[in-house]
RNA sequence: GGUCCCGUAGCCAAGUGGCUAAGGCAAUGGACUGCAACUCCGUGAUCGCCGGUUCGAAUCCGGCCGGGACCUCCA
């Protein structure tokens, strides 16, 4: 089976064709590093991340590049805020950001560019917009020229007569038409950098072209983001690449749904926020939380809920622990598994789940059969090929949709508590059992 | 005002024209257990409402009700 994905540009569920045999270039829409990152910015941490995942578990070789903005207005901001420069904020918030994305359980071994190491990039990208005319310079500003594009609005679902009607009143006069968007903004204020147009920053659309541009040379095979980012960020990514190279840059475009807190959109101002690292819950039953919601649609987020994946994480995490703490006190750890037919069903179902368009939900159902087949071997006796095999299906899920139970082998004195516990249950001695019991779920063996 | 999305059991959620509408959490009955926990087996749905298309609709069309998003460099 090939996989399929639903491609926003298109709007239909197309068969994935790369570019490069075996091979998936890939990017993502990366944070404004100007605060640690909520939990709703891990949607696409977390769902890009098993993307890749996937993809490498399909044999293909993924390059995957998500960027970092450290040059903005939120930046220069919060620089004046605290007291100190933009490249200092811009680091803290990198490194949090990765710890944060490591909570989750995502990998953050990838190519993270920053707009500053590409500045030079980016101002050769304008000026050639320049040149061709579908951008202009008035009083040291660039705007780019939406009128010269026939197709835009063709990913948000727009049409430019619609936005226009829509348009609020633009009080800067200076734009050709409203609809454009800023290329290069002349600044006083935070930091600036030199460009033919005069001193200034980077508008925010053209950084992730222009790095798409001279990492990968070419069109890549995806392009992702959350939906609040269609439009008009990856509209006018669109726009600019159309411009210099006739086309969109990305084959497929992927667009995770938003996370609301009680039904509404997370917001700063109504104090309905959460940050990843206040989030006081395990981190996985967050993971898993937000794989149990197919990527497109949007996710509700309340603490009853997270509660309840909680739960079911540790349900899961609780059976493989047994099936790999029974395989170990029984020496069969190092043996090799027997997958038989009921495994490979469910082996089967979890990858056609995903190969549907990443539908991660149904993939955790068959994680869902696996315990359930799990705890029925355990409880059969003489069956550990098969809890090998089971234990086996588990590591290639968990790697995949990037799960982590954090088991390891018991050491002697767990065995020796462990015998000694399965003795005095078999001499009758309640009292010792009850102690070693204690002991053994303290060390969450039981 | 313009554009668009969603409404499936107490909660989360899959399914988008066709066998008895997946799965999980919670609840509850039973089995297992020295007791318990864990686990296993069982128990739950007029698919928001009304009408239409069709041999057949949760799935398509129309209307209504309810919720939400975007049109402001918010993932």
């Amino acid at each position: 089976m090939r996989m399929r994905i639903y491609n926003t540009l298109s709007k239909r569920t197309e068969t994935f064709e790369p570019i490069h045999e075996n091979t998936v270039n890939m990017y993502v829409c990366g944070p404004t590093v100007y605060n640690y990152i909520h939990i709703g910015n891990a949607r696409p941490v977390i769902f890009f991340d098993v993307v890749r995942r996937f993809f490498e578990h399909q044999g293909y070789m993924v390059n995957f590049v998500s960027n970092f903005t450290d040059v903005d207005d939120k930046i220069i901001t919060k620089a004046i805020e605290d007291e100190t420069d933009e490249m200092t904020i811009a680091n803290k918030f990198i490194e949090a950001f990765y710890e944060d994305a490591r909570r989750v359980g995502s990998s953050t071994k990838y190519l993270a560019p920053r707009v500053t190491e590409y500045m030079s990039s980016i101002i050769s990208y304008i000026e050639r917009l320049v040149e061709k005319g579908f951008a202009y310079e008035k009083n040291g500003n660039v705007y780019f020229r939406v009128d010269k594009i026939p197709e835009y609005g063709a990913l948000s679902g727009r049409n430019i007569e619609d936005l226009r009607e829509g348009a609020r009143v633009e009080v800067d006069t200076e734009k050709e038409n409203p609809l454009d968007f800023t290329l290069w903004k002349q600044t006083e204020q935070g930091i600036t950098y030199p460009s033919p147009f005069g001193e200034g920053r980077p508008g925010w659309h053209t950084e992730c072209v222009a790095m798409i541009h001279d990492i990968f040379g070419e069109k890549i095979d995806i392009h992702g983001g959350g939906t609040g980012l269609m439009f008009p960020h990856h509209e006018n990514e669109i726009a600019q690449h159309r411009a210099l190279a006739g086309n969109a840059i990305a084959n497929y475009w992927m667009h995770n749904g938003q996370l609301n807190i009680d039904e509404k959109k997370m917001s700063k101002s109504e104090g309905r926020i959460i940050l990843v690292k206040d989030l006081d819950h395990d981190y996985m039953g967050y993971r898993l939380f937000t794989l149990s919601t197919h990527y497109r649609s949007p996710i509700d987020y309340s603490d009853d809920i997270l509660i309840n994946h909680v739960n079911e994480w540790q349900k899961i995490k609780r059976t493989y622990s047994q099936t790999f703490y029974q395989l170990d006190l029984a020496d069969q750890l190092d043996k090799k598994g027997v997958h038989d037919s009921q495994l490979s069903k469910i082996h089967q179902g979890f990858i056609e789940a995903l190969e549907d368009d990443f539908n991660t939900p149904n993939a955790i159902t068959e994680l869902h059969n696996l315990v359930k087949y799990a705890n029925q071997k355990i409880r059969e006796r003489n069956t550990y090929p098969v809890m090998r095999g089971a234990l086996e299906l588990f590591d290639v899920f968990f790697k995949i949709l990037g799960l982590n139970p954090e088991v390891s082998r018991l050491t002697k004195t767990d065995r020796a508590i462990y015998m000694e516990w399965t003795n005095a249950r078999k001499n009758r001695e309640f009292d010792k059992a009850d102690r070693l019991r204690e002991k053994l779920q303290e060390r969450g063996i039981l």
